[in-house]
Order: structure tokens, then sequence, then C-alpha cells
DNA sequence: AGAAACGTATGCAATCCTTAAACAGAAATA
DNA sequence: TATTTCTGTTTAAGGATTGCATACGTTTCT
């Protein structure tokens, strides 16, 4: 009982015999209500079931409590995992997150962020796809007033706030522990693709080469999708090399796993005659064996980091021309046996 | 320039001296409009750089083409694949969704339901959290003609449609390979709550030892939460009994991995002494060594079946009190090195 | 004492933007 | 001429919010 069709405002203003804005104001806590009418209002939207309707105060207020997520795909540990972060402060401060996936297709990009904005979200959170080279489709949001926020792969191409990991310094890191290993014939797989995380390992892996006089070899560095398909068809690549590499550093986990496949399909050891590290720090890499070294992204800070930088410049209001600011996260080197040579210390491990 | 503050069909209305409302019928193409009109009116909305307010037509139609999926946590791999599958439908059909997260709490679940009825959701996708056991909030979108469909973690307490795996099946199976291969001991790791799936798998394990006549040993049925640690813990309790099993059949992925990890540090073989299995085909199973025997549970499918089946109630109409429909997707048992004895066929292998 | 001033609690009416039913004028057809 | 057909217009929602107005009771001032 109790539950007609729809019932609104009206409906509980007819029953009390005040009228609707009265119980508007009752229903927001306004102060301008006296106690004793708000408590009845509640009891009465409580006895008829009263849904307040979102919809209709959003277009009152121009403002809908729901923001905008656009990452590549949703089901990638990492993306996913930021997806969470987001979330999870987003829900605290009463905001709703709708997500929508891109596949790393440029169109579907530009339609998606045509969506949201008709959806009146209240801002954008996305991480752009590995396809898109032209950015033009991110500054509508801001021509809109709608705040945007990007994370991981990002540009320095708009103006906007954006979170990311330090990828320059994860990868050299990574090279860096390699060659203290012993290694100095490292090979790279990385993405033909203009992103810029795979710009910024591919710059950390080269610096570390050339702070340890290592010289840069053309032909160890290998162009891929990064999938785990294409970690096999690198890593046979290499062993077709005159010169085996003495260790492999791979931009994404997946492509690490590949090789290692390989690797042990050919009986060949590792690490001892290849040492292998990933990028990521997806939950795969600590169950193989050996177990793979990566840099972990702290892909659950990232998101709740990145929609508290949201929610920091949405306060802040549209008006307010605020510096787009750039977060830096420091990645975490993680060794693990794939890239331990048996005298070398074990240190900083991590399950 | 063209970018003021904001553009509605009146301002393209007034720019062409037609009525707002034919500018409205224009952009939806309805075919009482003709075709020169319509051709000024898009240009008109390009020009002017208008951008639809979905907020507007929601709250006049009724209809705000979001559906609200909830989950108990979205980086789950099972619960992000679920996801990414019920976007893609959705997408395709010119829907958005909106996910929350239960995060296994009943009262985080009753507010959600809310939150998503307030936001006017066009209906609900869900599976429900670890500890709700009493699902009278699932009955309110109901009640609101608002359809909803569970997925995975489902009740036969609620008339809705349903869709999930047949973990029955998928235990079974699991269970009657390990016999095959010759194990008699089998221990099962299961959840103390009240899940279906749970309950589901323990009941195909229990009847698959029946089958085969093997007596069920109640010292080797572990209850846990089934993530890695509870996995360890179990393999270590297991290890105390006087008699070791031969085999252990995991409700949970994770909650195998932290069985094999025990039994490498102990250098107990896998699977000749102890044989390992999971269920869920977490990505992680493929890469330990041994690979993890386990059971696929098509998590992308099951969202785009979800998806489907919800778009079919949906399109039914909220008037037709359509029955149920209970959708049960057979799952595939993947046969791995964790389960394969030396002399046993190697058979129905995949990635 | 009478009136102005003030505060409290609420009502009134407009507004957010889009859509659809009902209606209307002109051209086309019977 | 009467009746359709086309193409629009008028008008009224849809539900919540808010600036301004109002009603009433109390306080303060002359």
């Amino acid at each position: 009982m109790a539950t007609k069709t729809k019932v609104t405002i009206h409906d509980i203003a007819e029953k009390l015999n005040i009228t609707a804005s009265t119980v508007s104001r009752a229903l927001n806590d306004n102060p301008r209500i006296s106690e004793v009418t708000k408590k009845a209002v509640l009891k009465a939207a409580k006895q008829l079931n009263y849904q307040p309707n979102n919809i209709a105060a959003a277009l009152r207020n121009g403002k809908s409590y729901i923001i905008g997520i656009i990452v590549p795909t949703a089901d990638r540990a990492f993306f996913a995992s930021v997806v969470r972060g987001i979330e999870e402060i987003a829900n605290k401060l009463n905001y709703k997150v709708i997500i929508s996936q891109s596949y790393d297709n440029y169109e579907k990009e530009v339609q998606t962020i045509d969506a949201l904005l008709s959806a009146r979200v209240d801002g954008i959170i996305a991480s752009i796809g590995k396809n898109t080279e032209n950015f033009d489709h991110f500054k509508r949001p801001q021509e809109k007033g709608i705040p945007l926020v990007l994370f991981d792969r990002t540009t320095d191409a708009l103006e906007v706030s954006q979170v990311m990991i330090d990828d320059y310094l994860g990868a050299y890191k990574v090279v860096e522990h390699l060659i203290q290993q012993g290694c100095r014939r490292i090979a790279h797989f990385t993405s033909p693709k203009k992103v810029s995380v795979f710009k910024e390992r591919l710059r950390g892996y080269m610096d570390a080469l050339r702070d340890y006089e290592i010289p840069f070899q053309e032909e160890l560095v290998i162009k891929s999708n990064l999938q785990l398909e294409d970690g096999r068809s690198g890593m046979e690549q290499l062993l077709q090399l005159k010169e085996w590499p003495d260790a492999v550093f791979s931009a994404s986990d997946y492509g690490a796993m590949g090789a290692m496949q390989v690797l042990k399909e050919r009986k060949i050891a590792v690490p001892d005659v290849i040492a292998l590290a990933g990028f990521g720090n997806e939950p795969f890499t600590s169950f193989s064996d050996p177990a793979l070294t990566t840099v972990d992204q702290f892909s659950l800070t990232m998101g709740r980091i990145t929609a508290e930088l949201f929610f920091e410049n949405f306060k802040a209001g549209p008006d307010k021309k605020l510096v787009p600011q750039k977060t830096v996260l420091k990645p975490e080197l993680i060794i693990r046996g794939s890239s331990l040579k048996a005298k070398a210390p074990t240190k900083n491990t991590k399950a």
C-alpha cells in the first residue's frame, strides 16, 4: 500500500495542507522551516513512500551530481582499480559515476564526450585512448564549463589537471636494477603509439642505459601492442639475434609474461640467462614462477587522488580560472624472482 | 565564438523564427517536420554549438536512458568483466551505466538502491553482497516499476530475472576430474556466508564425492573468506591433519593460489602429492607454475547476456508481468598443470 | 495606547529545458 | 466545396527549487 504511481512533493504538501515549496525546504533541511513542520514532512514522506526525483532537481539546479569516467576498457586491472578509487571518493560526496569505455577507439571517445555532456554530468575524468592524436574533443567540456581531469594516459596538449605516475622514473629504476644485477644487453618492449606513458618509459630506459654507459641498440627495442601474444613474438624475435639479450624490460606486464612463457618453453633460465621485468604490477605478476619484477602504479590510490583533485578543482568553481595541477605519483619498483640473480641480495620484495 | 552560456532549443527556434517544439521534433527526426526545416535546424544547432539537455528530456519523458549497476567491488576481474560486457551492450542501445559498489556491505547496498532510484535510472542490474541476508531492498525497484536483473550472486527469494553460471555443475566437474586423476581425499575451501554460488559449489563437491562413492569428511571442508591469505591458512590447517588430503578444490582462485604458495614453500609437489583446483579462471591462474586448473565463468559473456536479458524484459514494458527468466550458463572446466598427474592425458587445455 | 518595525513561517509564481497532445492554416485532393 | 494531408504553433506538463511576497505575532518607540 501507499505505493501509488509517482509520489511527488506536491502529494506530501497536499496531505499536510502546506505547499510544495515548504515540503521542498523541509526535505532539504532549510533553516527557514520549523522543526515541527520538518518532522511532519519527513513522516509523511515515509508514509507515502516518497522517492526524490533527482532529475527534476538536476534540471532546476543545473547540477546532476554525476561525474563521467572514460577509460579505454573497464576490465583491465589497472583501470578497474582506478574506477574503484574514483567511485569510492565520489560516493562519499554523494556523487554517482557514469562509466564509459572508449575501447581505445578515437571516434568512440569523441562520441562519449558528447554523450556525457548531453547527460549533463558535472565533470569528466578520463584516460586517453591509445589511438587518439587529436585532442579537440577534450576541449569541449571546458568550453561548456564542465571540469575535466585526466589520469595516467594524459597529454600536455591540453590545459587540464592530470594525475599520473612517473613512468620515466619507474622505467629508469627497472633498468638500473637490471644493470645492477649484471645485465648489459637489455631489451625493451614498447608501443608504437604516441602514448605518453610508453614514450616516458622508453625515455627512462634509454637514459638509464646512457647513465651507466651502456650503448643503446636499436635491435633490442621491439614495438608492439604489448599484449601476451606480442610478448611471445617479441621474445621469439629477440632469440633470433646473433647475440641474445640478457634481460627484457617490457613496458607492460602482459608482454613480460608472454616472454616468460616462451623462455620456459625453451628451457631458457629466468633470470639467470635472461632476466625479465614488466610494468604495472598486474595481480598475476606475483603468481608466476618466478614472480615477475615490475613497477607498481598504485592504481587504487591514483583513482582516489584523481577524484580528490577533481573535487578540489570542482569546489573552486567553474569561474575561477585555476591553474591546472599536475600530480605525479612516485611508482614503486617491485623486485621479484624474474630479475634477481642468484648472488644478488633480496630486498624490497612484496607479495 | 558561438559558445555563450547555455544554448537551448529556444535559441535555435528564435534564430530560425520557428517554435521550440518544431526544433525538438526536427532534432528527433519526427516525420511531421519537413526536410527543409530539419536541415535548417541541424545547421543552426551546429552553429550555435547546441548540446541537448538529457536531463530536461528525461524529466519530460520519465526515461533517463541510464541503468544502474551494483557490484560488490568494481576491481575484481570477474565483476570488472561483467561491467564491461554490460556497458558494451548498453552503449549500443544508447544507454549509459552508473556503477556503484556495495563493498559487500548490507547498509551500503540498501542506500545504493535508494540512490539509484532517486537518480531515476531506468533499471538496475546487481550482484548481491556477501553479507546480505534480507532482500527487501531489492523489492523496491520493482514496486516502483524499475526492472531489476541479478547476476552471479543471486537469490531465489526474489521474483526477478537472473543470470548465473551453473556453479553446481562447475564444481562437480572439477571434483570428478580430480577423482579421475586418482585423488581420493579431496579437500574443499568454501565460504561460511549464505551466498548461493558457494553453497552450490559445495553441493557439487559433495555430490561428486557421493557419486564416486568417496566418503564425505567434515575435516576436509575449510570455511573462510577465500582470499589469498585464507588459502594459505587453510592449507596450513590441512597439513596438520594426520592424513593429508591429496587434492584441494577451492571455491575461489585466490584460495587455491594461497594453497599453492604454501605447498611450494614446503616443497610439496603439485599436483603429484597434492593436486589443486580453483574456481573463476582469474587471469593469474594461467600464469602460475604449475598453471591452475579452474572453472571459467565467462564473465564478459555473462555481462553481455545479463544486459541483453535486461533489455529484453525492458522492451516488454513494465506493465507486462513477465515471468522472471533464469539463465544458467554452462561453465567450462579448464584443466591445467595443477591437477594433471603425470600419466593422465592432456585434454581441454586452454591458455 | 497606537503604530511602526521586526522576525518567523510559509505561500506564490516563475524557472530549469524538452516534449507531446491538441489545434490551426495552407495546400492538395476528391 | 468539403476533406485530407502537411507543416507548424500553442499550450501544458514533468518535479523540484527559490526570490519575493504575505500573514501573523511580538517587540519597541513615542
